[in-house]
This record gives structure tokens, sequence and C-alpha cells, in this order.
DNA sequence: AATGAATGAGCTTTCATTCAT
DNA sequence: AATGAATGAAAGCTCATTCAT
């Protein structure tokens, strides 16, 4: 079984990317994990925000991966997108249509200061980063696969926002056709 | 001077765009605004969840003003775009970079229910109609027309997040170089 | 009936006075008065201190009627002191033996900051000056008269916290024949 | 280097002189001690008022130590009460006018047991017994000796209960005057 | 319409202690 | 003897809302 630290960054990931920080109460975190009240501190001793900060880390790689896997076996840098894109889908599908970009719900509308911003200004980065170092492999320019990754990442995050307010995940399965 | 109602709603809106709707007390809201605590009900008579719309709408109605001055005197689509982010890039510094799309900051993280979902849907879908608009009117067909203001919004969407994350403005002054 | 912030301060004190800033929760303060949890921060929005600064006042004034009411009828000082002491006595004994100064108790262990620290030293400055002036007028100089108030004053303090640590009164029943 | 159990009990004792028995936590004993969550029960298996009473225990015997020093070398009472004075003012400002008297405020304010109050009613007669026994010695009568002794300790207790609110030690240094 | 008081559920966090290793 | 994890009660405080005037 995972750890109880492990368990309750990744039930307040959930929790965070669908209510947002203020809108998850530390209470339902905990009964959700099975872990009692007082567990939370030892574990996280700065408590709620470490927390969130810890959930989006999580998140953060799970999305890497998402790209690795995506990526990894595309003949070119649509077809990678593409599949992406089918992927990310699929994982807002499965949450029900009520989940937005899984970092930035949980760190903006949380509490406002360098930490919360700096980490998810350096997790974007990441992602940006990612994306482009793919895009060079399947033959772009650096030049080129720095402004596709960032053409690519922003479209997503209005995507996430838009399919959220829909309820429907075909805004991101469309992403392809609008960036490529 | 302004009814209270609207003083309510305008610094409603201001504090939800930066920390969104649950990071953000009504008393805060009646202070700023110098209203009594008994008489938000009086204006709202379902409390918060009225005073969010109301924000979203009076913010929504000045992105659609700023849409239209922004595009009514441009020679061409693009022209149209970038006084459109220079203008959102100015207004995102005058509030000091703390600010995110000041709809779905306001909404999302809101309760989640059908009229906030419906409310936020139907508030992107006039923005992306309004720029669709400009873009026939300066000479492109519906469909591409269709294409370009979505492409637009989306990438919009993903640069308040980006630019909040940052603090930097720029991401939005170098959006029509993205998308155009 | 008395007003919800008085009772509020009363009971407070009562229970400061036995336990200590910190030994006493707020939720039996309430209880006690009767008051539901979300009514004390209408009536001392700083909470818990703003309450034991409230009561520290009220005990305040109540020794300051004590002392008036001890040496207005006194023929000379030494018998002021005596009846002001056998007052004290009694007040002690009908709490059980279980306060100590009504003042310190409540400030000292308080947070530590300067608003309780000038509080507690300005009131302490307050009764020994009422002690004076009444010493002047029962015939001490100046001078005397301030050295009189000071010393009784010390003894009271001292004779407080031993009377409480032995649960016996008489220690401030028997301070006359020490200070006078 | 200290047992962990005497490193223990003494910076129980300086945060409790400063802050009260409710007022400190026992993590912060344990941080400033560099001692393990785990380990206090090892060393006072009935935990926190174990700790205090041990504490106390400590200030106590220095106290006690200090009379001494202050006595034995001195020519007579006054004397005596000159040096024991200015020593304790000296402590005082070492702590930066934060502590009263070392045992009253580590043991008042903490659980009102027996216990608690028969170790203060102790501690506080075995400080009288030494000064009036270094009374007798130094000349005066078994029963003026008891008066002196009890006359030094009220206005001391008083004394550390004023310098501690007006942060001032002179006060205590100016104490012999009063009582001698 | 306007208002200060009232309300209690909920918040995040800290507490002293116990447990298993 | 030593230790990090676990524990849940209780802490002080804020919340959005309703009430009585």
């Amino acid at each position: 079984m995972k750890s109880t630290r492990t368990r309750l960054a990744i039930e307040a990931g959930y929790l965070f990317q669908q209510r947002g920080y203020h809108g998850v109460g530390i209470s339902e975190v905990l009964e959700r994990a099975g872990v009692p009240k007082g567990s939370l501190y030892h574990h996280f001793p700065n408590g709620k925000a470490d927390l969130a900060l810890a959930a989006a880390d999580i998140a953060a790689e799970e999305v890497l991966r998402i790209i690795d896997a995506s990526f990894d076996q595309a003949g070119d840098y649509t077809n990678g997108v593409t599949t992406f894109c089918y992927k990310l889908a699929k994982y807002f599908d499965i949450h029900e249509g009520k989940i937005g970009c899984p970092v930035s719900a949980t760190l903006h509308g949380g509490p406002d200061n360098a930490t919360f911003r700096d980490t998810l200004s350096r997790i974007f980065a990441q992602w940006m980063d990612r994306i482009a170092t793919h895009a060079v492999r399947l033959g772009q320019s650096p030049d080129d696969a720095e402004q596709s990754a960032k053409r690519l990442f922003l479209s997503l995050e209005g995507s996430w926002t838009l399919a959220r307010a829909r309820g429907d995940s075909n805004v991101i399965r469309q992403l392809p056709a609008l960036v490529c």
C-alpha cells in the first residue's frame, strides 16, 4: 500500500483539480485518504499549502509521462500532438468533465505567494521544454519547436478551461487541427 | 455615485479575479464597497452566488467592449488581434499581474452547478462570436473566422494563466505572433 | 439583562483569573455566557485577545471601586488598608481560593505583546495612584503616600500569589500588620 | 554534556517562566532541547506535568543558591537583601524582562491540582525559611526574622509581576528601600 | 431599504499523548 | 533507551447566511 504521505497528496490532487485550493477542505482530503486529522501535519508541516505543492508536483510528473508516452511512438510532431490530446481528453472524461489543468486549478486560487507562483511557472516551463524536445527530435528546428510547444501549451490550457465550462472533452480532441 | 448593487458587483469582481470564488470572503467585499453586513441580501437575494454571476457579467461586457474597441479601427484581422492583446496586457499590468481570465477565475472554483457552467460557457461563446464577426467583416470566410476566433480565444485563456504564473504580461503581448 | 458583550467579558474574566489566558478555551467562555460561537467576533473583532483586555478592564475597575469603598470611610490609612484586605480576602474566599490577581492572571501568560504589557502596567499604576490619593487625604505626605501605596501593592500581589498556592486567604488578611 | 532529562527540564523552565504552563507547547520544548518526539515520556512518564514540576524544582534550587550567595557574605540583613535583589534584577535583565517568578509562572496556570499547589507552597516556604535563617544568623530574633522574610518574599513576588509588566528591572532593584 | 446582531457549521491548525518498531 | 508515525480532541477563528428592528 502506498505511504500515508503519497495517499494524501494524490487524493488532495484529485479534489484540488475539481474545486480549487480554497474549494477543498482538509477534512475531506483526510477522510478520502483514510488518514486521521493530526497526521497531516506530521507529513506536511506547513499543512494545506505543502499538500497542494506536493499534489501539483505529482500531477505535473504525470503530465510529463503522458507527453513522453504520446510522442515517443509518434512518427511526426502532428501525430504526437494528436495522441497527446486524445489521452488528455480521455483523462478528462474519466473525471466526468469536472477538472481543468491539473496544476493550475491546484495552485491558482491558492495562497498568492512566491512559492506557489514559482512552482507553477516552473512546471509550465518543464512541460513546454519536454514538448519542444520531442519536436526537435521529430525534425523541427529549435526555434520552431519552441514556438510549437508554446502554441500547444497555451491552447491546451485554454482547452481545459473551455472543456470544463462546457463539460465536453471535444474541445481538447479537436485541438491538433487548430495548432498544427 | 454608482448604485450599491453595482459597487458590490465591481468590487467582488476585482477580488474574485485575483483569488477565485472560494478565496474571497463576503465580508471583504462588503468592507471594500463600504456596504453594511445586512445589505447584501437585499441586492443579491441568493447571496454570494448571485454576486459572482453579476460580477462575471460585468467583466464579460467589459471584454466585449475591448474587443470592439480593438477591431473597429483595425485595418485587418492581425492588426485587431495586436491591439486587443496590447489592451489586455495593459489591463493585466494595471492589476499588478495578479489576475487571470476575469470570468474564469470568478466562476471556476465556484459552486459546481449548471448555472455557473452555463453562464461561463455562454460568455465564452459570446466572446468567440464577437471576434469571428469582426474577422468576417475584415475579410475572412465564416469558417476561417470561426477557426481564428477559437484559436485566439484558447491561446488567450492559456496566456492569462501563464502570465499570471509568471507575473509577466509579455506572454499576452506576444500572442499575435503565435496565432496569426 | 446585560449586553452580550458585557456578559462575555465578565465570564471570561472569572475564568482567566482562575486558569490564565492560555488555560481557558473560548468555547467554555461562550458556553457559560450562553453565547453562540460566531457572535464573539462581532463584539470582539480581535477575538480572545480583545476579550482578555476587556475582562481585565472590568476587573481593574472593580478593584478601584473596592479601594474607594475601603478608604472612603476609613479614619486613618491603616484602617483603610485593613478594610481593603478584608474585602479582598472575602472575594478570594468566595471564589474558593482559586484565583490570583484579577488582571495579572488574565494578562500575564497572554500573548506577549506591547498592548498587553502596557494595559497591565497602566492598571497597576492606576491602583497605586488611587491608594496614594487616599493616603494623602488621610494625612500622609505625597512622598510617603507613594511609598506606602507601592509597598501595599507589591505585597498584595505577592499575597495573591501565596494565598492561591496555599488555598488560604489568611495571607491577605494578615497583610496590614506587615506593611503598615 | 547534560543529560537529556536535565536539558529538557531546563529548556522547559525557561519557556514556562516566560509564557506559563499552557502557553508553552511540548513540541517547542523538544525542539529547543534537540530531543525527538517520542522521547519525552521515557524521562517524564507523566508528560508535561512532570516536566513542569522538574523545571520548577530546578528553578527553586537556583533561587536558594542565590539567597545563600547573597547573604553568606553580607554584614547585616539589609546588605544581604540588597545583594539578593541586585542579583535577581540582573537575572531578570538577562532574560530581556520577559520573565516573572520562576516557579509561580511555571506552576500557576498549570493543571489546578493538589500536587501543583503543594509543590508551589512548599517551594515558597523553603525560600522564606532560608531567608529567615540568614536573618537570625545576622542578629534578628526568630519572630522578627520570620516577619522580615515574609515581607521580603511577598514584595519580591509583587516586584517580579510589576517588573515584567513594565519590562523594567528597577522595581526589583529598589525593593530593599521599601522592605528594610 | 437598511442595518447591526446573531448563528452554528465549518475552517486550518496545534495539542498532549500513545504506539510500534 | 530511543524514535518517527499515528491519533483525535480541542484550539481559535471565519464563513455565508438569517433575524429582528
